[in-house]
DNA sequence: AGGATTTGACCCTT
DNA sequence: AAGGGTCAAATCCT
């Protein structure tokens, strides 16, 4: 059975569900006395939501996801510090045709990935700094100056890129019209242990629909990034996903899918955080991502299945530290 | 001492 | 060739 339809097709069925879920709950909210209007717009725009979805799956159909190619025998060796044969990295020059061809190997996949922003407006209360921390810990690696803006650039890569293979990264660009306000370009998508932590947060909060908002509906355009997006988020089983070939461990970080910070608990951000400030402020989430590139972000991301660590997230099977607050009545609210 | 950040140099893409 | 992205040695911080 093809692979993509049947995804969809869960996802639909999922969406649905979820819909009907959520639409019980406004119906007790509403012959609850304890229930705020807050509670239940919330539960209003997860209804919206689920029927925007499904809606968009529906459209999406007509160009189903294709199977990824298989990987070059190189992909799996994404970088380190030494090359192939053990030499320095350093020595660029002496550089065999096969790292050469391992070189554009990472630049393909690094063009590939999934790439989007937020805007993040910083206040008083954070010290006008920049804004660190989006529940994953990130390592600065580099800072530039940029033609025509007033502000450096900084990049961030995820401090686990070595420990658990996971390349997703980071800019952070001040604006210049206003110095308050960050552009974070998140690119690729974390699959090291704390993805698990943040999806779950972006699945345990119901503010899922400001990124789809922003990111797809604003652009009428349907994008089987967003579709895999969904398969990130949702409670898909994908048991029946040959894993080596289709699986989409994506997790995106919990802001992604219109998580404000404020929205999730500092107690349980990230497992480490160095840059360990707390924000909570609107974003604006603008996904962009060419549908050509899906395959490579298939490659990119199976070439991480070896990994001990896997992002791939279908609820059903994740794997939880024990110390998980399952017990916080607000987690699946 | 070990990890994080800084920063100049290098590489790749356009 | 220019500009952006990344590397890695040097430096800083805890």
């Amino acid at each position: 059975m093809d692979c993509a339809f049947n995804w969809e097709y869960k996802t639909l069925i999922n969406e649905l569900t979820q819909g009907i879920e959520h639409t019980k709950q406004l119906r007790e909210h509403f012959h609850s006395v304890a229930s705020t209007y807050e509670n239940q717009e919330l539960l209003l725009q997860k209804i919206l939501s689920c029927y925007e979805q499904s809606l968009m799956i529906l459209k999406c159909s007509g160009s189903p996801v294709q199977s990824p190619p298989a990987l070059p025998p190189s992909s799996g060796v994404i970088e380190s510090s030494v090359s192939v044969d053990g030499s320095p990295r350093s020595d660029h020059k002496k550089r065999s045709f096969q790292d050469h061809q391992e070189l554009i190997d990472i630049s393909k996949k690094r063009k590939s990935q999934p790439t989007w922003t937020e805007q993040v407006k910083v206040s008083a209360e954070t010290g006008f700094d920049v804004p660190t921390d989006d529940g994953y810990s990130w390592r600065k690696y580099g800072q530039k100056d940029i033609l025509g803006a007033k502000y450096p650039r900084s990049y961030y890569r995820c401090t686990y890129r070595h420990m658990q293979n996971c390349w997703a990264t980071k800019q952070v660009q001040r604006s210049d019209d206003d110095p308050t306000v960050f552009e974070i370009t998140y690119r690729g998508t974390h699959n090291c242990h704390q993805a698990t932590y943040s999806a779950l947060q972006s699945t345990s909060l119901a503010e899922t629909i400001e990124y789809n908002k922003q990111a797809n509906y604003q652009t009428g355009q349907c994008s089987n990034q967003v579709l895999m997006n969904l398969k990130a988020n949702l409670r898909v089983d994908t048991d029946e996903v040959d894993t080596n070939e289709t699986a989409c461990p994506f997790s995106f970080p919990p802001t992604f899918f219109g998580l404000t910070g404020g929205g999730y608990s500092p107690s349980f951000v990230s497992p480490t955080t160095p840059e360990s400030k707390y924000y909570g402020f609107g974003m604006v989430h603008n996904l962009h991502h060419s549908e050509s590139d899906l395959t490579d972000i298939f490659s990119a991301n199976t070439s991480t299945t070896s990994s001990p660590i896997v992002g791939e997230f279908p609820l059903d099977h994740f794997e939880l530290d024990p110390n998980f607050p399952f017990n916080d009545p607000n987690l699946f609210s």
